[in-house]
DNA sequence: GCCAACGTTGGC
DNA sequence: GCCAACGTTGGC
């Protein structure tokens, strides 16, 4: 069964655009057990994904993605040039796990957060939730399709 | 740049 | 095990 999530990038680090321009990429460098448990244990081949800018302006859903390769070691972890680095990450036994996932369409219009907390349709979406940090979220398929509609809508209302 | 929210670390 | 200090996230 398809599920569907959100994934969170900063635009200056890997934005749409660049998923566009690659095809596929890693989704590496997550650093928290919650959001690596996820990915390691839940997030499916063939599942969609909701492309999120943090530290953005404005922050907002930017397009969507689809899953095309399940967890598996984040081999950034153990190199030391790397910005996110663990010393603690033990090739034996991989501390932290990542996901490939591949481009599919990037909003002519990205949906601001600011539309997604208006919208009384997407109460309860984590990520308009306040201190809501989670990198890797779980959407419900009524929102992920909700959030889709608004991308669709005509910037004129 | 500010700062609230949250996770992690480390002294005790 | 508690909790203060600290670092990070991420909206504004």
């Amino acid at each position: 069964m398809v599920r569907y999530w959100l994934m969170k990038s900063e635009p200056g680090a890997y934005s749409i655009d660049d998923l566009e321009r690659d095809g596929t990429t890693h989704w590496d460098g997550v650093r928290n057990h919650q959001a690596r448990n996820l990915m390691r244990d839940d997030v499916k081949v063939g599942d969609l994904v909701l492309f999120y800018h943090s530290n953005a302006d404005p922050p907002g859903v930017a397009g969507v993605a689809k899953v095309v390769r399940e967890g598996y070691p984040d081999f950034t972890a153990w190199d030391p040039k790397d910005r996110h680095f663990d010393p603690r990450s033990d090739p034996e036994a991989p501390t932290w796990s990542m996901v490939d996932i591949a481009f599919v369409e990037r909003f002519r219009d990205p949906v601001p957060l600011r539309s997604l907390k208006d919208d009384p349709a997407l109460d309860g979406m984590l990520v308009t939730q306040r201190g809501q940090r989670l990198s890797v979220q779980p959407v419900e398929k009524h929102l992920f399709k909700r959030v889709l509609d608004l991308a669709k809508r005509s910037p004129a209302g």
